[in-house]
DNA sequence: ATAGCCTTGAAG
DNA sequence: CTTCAAGGCTAT
């Protein structure tokens, strides 16, 4: 065999089960002894009822729910508090559901990797279906067949459902009768979701803060022979080359964090030490350019800037009758349905509570909105290309000028009845202004495809692809960032007209129609009665129309009172995302002689 | 939609 | 260089 089942780090063993059942909590395969191995056949011949888990809430599972899956999948596994074994309430009900998942079930007895011996072939079997294995897939070892399923299933969101009580029994004759029992069974047996790439990028290996929730390792490499591994290497730490730090003491690898917890709670902070910096360490790791590309290109797949930033029928809205706060409304909702509908395509999205999704929302739109309006301004503006003037400060008052005027044209139409230039300058001059130094900023620094990074990894991603695309000028990430505190402050510094809402039109018709843009207008300053001299009531408007889109977007209220948010039919939306890869040309069903290979393999038959 | 065969590419 | 687990392609 070539796997390893590495000792069980969850943490989340509830203290009580420990106590209370007679039997051995977690049967681990690396250290059954043959007494546990014949119990457990005893109480399989005993027990005829099929095994039958908690249920798998697919919905819940998307929106983030991970307190479905098995222990080392979540994130609280390092979420121990040294103080002896106490857990917050609600993780502790959530971890005792979901520890039932990490018992496995008998059968996986035959996959137990112990049999050191016979090094060679034993046809593997897929955990799943009992098919024939290819190796390790998503973590555990399974066929082809549960391989695309599983990938498939993660990479498209779907939704099962089992028609008859969740038990279904899964065979390679009968897997595709029930897909929700054959994906609650790839949960169950501890398949990793996080190791289904957001990027879809090929080849190369997962990272190891997903490496690190994997049930079964590979071996680093069977070059040693077996004699050598009991001599020297064994229980290493999982494949971390450059650790700086020592490994971990074996006595620490093979038993439970709770273990160590209960005989050895000064060692436990050392521990989780330990383990953090395993997972965090991947994110101090440069990130290859080949993957920083792919990850660039995987934020540019659901780049929305230009719609976020435009309106579309514009025209339809000037000459619509309705009352101008209506229109604005609904104005201002498409622009934050387009917001949270591009925030929830985001590659990482999956990995920000939803909690934290909607507060990011709530608070930041704002700086979103500046952002966008002010790069899609400055990258596709009227003055985009403009060659650069000697006079900076009078360009920037034209500029300021020509927005408040297309401001006033637009608003005007909007409302039906004019609006003066002095009373807009008055009400909007210093966001527009704003507004306006901003987009002048991104045009001067030729602001193109470059993304701020949200995560730290993404800074490592422009780090990394700035170094190749621009070699000499190694400032250029700082000059990026130092960006971030201009478009934060542009709302702030307004005072009361907090909550704006940047439009645009699309070019074409609606350009030519008005003879001009909409880069900025402003909710609030119409929403109330602006000569009544009342603090606007735009915040307000804002957190309803957040609200609303939430609502229409099938937000629920979950278990604990989680918001959770469900993302079906989001994926039809965006179009898949494919990559090419040259394939080698197919021939009819059996293969003719091969020609002498040429290739990298003997095995393949192609040039 | 499934699954067998293929290409990729980081790590060994 | 080789390994092998990712994703892609495509006949069924
Ligand atoms: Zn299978
Ligand atoms: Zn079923």
């Amino acid at each position: 065999m070539f796997w390893t089942l590495p000792a069980p780090t969850s943490t989340n063993e509830p203290a009580a089960s420990a106590s209370h059942t007679p039997t051995p909590p977690t049967p681990d395969p690396a250290t059954c002894t043959e007494e546990s191995a014949a119990r457990l056949l005893l109480n399989l011949g005993g027990d005829l009822r099929r095994p039958r888990g908690p249920p798998l809430n697919m919905e819940l599972l998307w929106a983030g729910d991970v307190s479905q899956l098995p222990a080392n999948q979540q994130i609280h596994a390092l979420n121990l508090s040294p103080s002896a074994g106490s857990m917050s309430g609600t993780s502790a009900i959530a971890s005792a559901s979901a520890s039932s998942l990490t018992i496995p079930r008998p059968e996986l007895r035959a996959y137990a990797p112990e049999t050191e011996r016979d090094e060679d072939e034993q046809p593997m079997i897929c955990m799943i279906c009992e098919d024939k294995a290819t190796g390790l897939h998503y973590g555990i070892i399974t066929c082809e067949g549960c391989k695309g399923f599983f990938k498939r299933t993660v990479q498209n969101r779907r939704v099962y459902t089992c028609v008859a009580d969740g038990g279904c029994e899964i065979t390679k004759a009968q897997r595709n009768r029930c897909q929700y029992c054959r994906f609650k069974k790839c949960i169950e047996q501890g398949m990793v979701l996080q190791a289904v790439r957001e990027d879809r990028m090929p080849g190369g290996r997962n990272s190891g803060a997903v490496y690190n929730m994997y049930k079964y390792k590979y071996k680093k490499h069977k070059k040693t022979n077996a004699k050598a591994a009991t001599t020297t290497s064994r229980a290493s730490p999982p494949e971390k080359p450059k650790d700086p730090l020592p490994p971990i003491p074996p006595h620490l690898v093979n038993g439970t964090i709770l273990k160590t917890a209960l005989t050895n709670p000064s060692e436990v902070v050392h521990l989780r030490a330990r383990l953090e910096s395993a997972v965090s360490s991947s994110r101090d790791r440069a990130v290859p350019l080949e993957r920083a590309l792919h990850m660039i290109r995987a934020l540019i797949d659901c780049d929305a800037m230009e719609d976020i930033a435009t309106v579309r029928h514009l025209p339809d809205l000037l000459h619509d009758t309705s009352e101008i706060g209506d229109k604005l409304c609904r104005i201002g909702d498409s622009i934050v349905h387009k917001m949270v509908a591009w925030t929830k395509k985001l590659p990482f999205i999956m990995e920000i509570p939803m909690e934290i999704h909607s507060k990011l929302l709530m608070e930041k739109w704002h700086e979103i909105s500046v952002l966008t309006t002010a790069a899609y301004q400055a990258m596709h503006g009227k003055l985009a290309h403009a060659p650069p003037s000697s006079d900076h400060e009078h360009d920037f008052m034209q500029e300021v000028n020509a927005n408040l005027r297309t401001l006033q044209n637009c608003l005007t139409s909007l409302m039906g009845r004019p609006i003066t230039l002095e009373q807009l300058r008055l009400d909007v001059g210093l966001v527009v202004e704003k507004m306006t130094q901003i987009t002048c900023v991104f045009r001067r620094i030729q602001l193109q495809v470059e993304l701020e990074g949200i995560q730290d990894r993404y800074v490592q991603v422009l780090r990394s692809y700035l170094e190749h695309a621009a070699p000499h000028h190694p400032g250029r990430l700082q000059e990026l960032f130092a960006r971030i505190p201009e478009v934060t402050k542009a709302h702030s510094k307004i005072g009361r007209v907090k909550a704006f809402l940047p439009l645009q039109s699309k070019k074409g018709t609606v350009r030519k129609k008005l003879h001009t843009q909409i880069p900025t207008t402003l909710r609030p300053i119409l929403s109330g009665d602006p000569s009544s001299g009342e603090p606007v009531a735009g915040e307000q408007n804002v957190l309803r129309a957040v609200r609303a889109q939430l609502r229409r977007d099938q937000i629920v209220h979950g278990p604990a009172g989680r918001i959770v948010l469900d993302v079906r039919d989001q994926r039809p939306a965006t179009a898949p995302r494919r990559r090419l890869m040259i394939a080698r040309d197919r021939r009819p069903r059996s293969r003719p002689n091969p020609p002498p290979g040429t290739g990298r393999a003997a095995d393949r038959d192609y040039v």
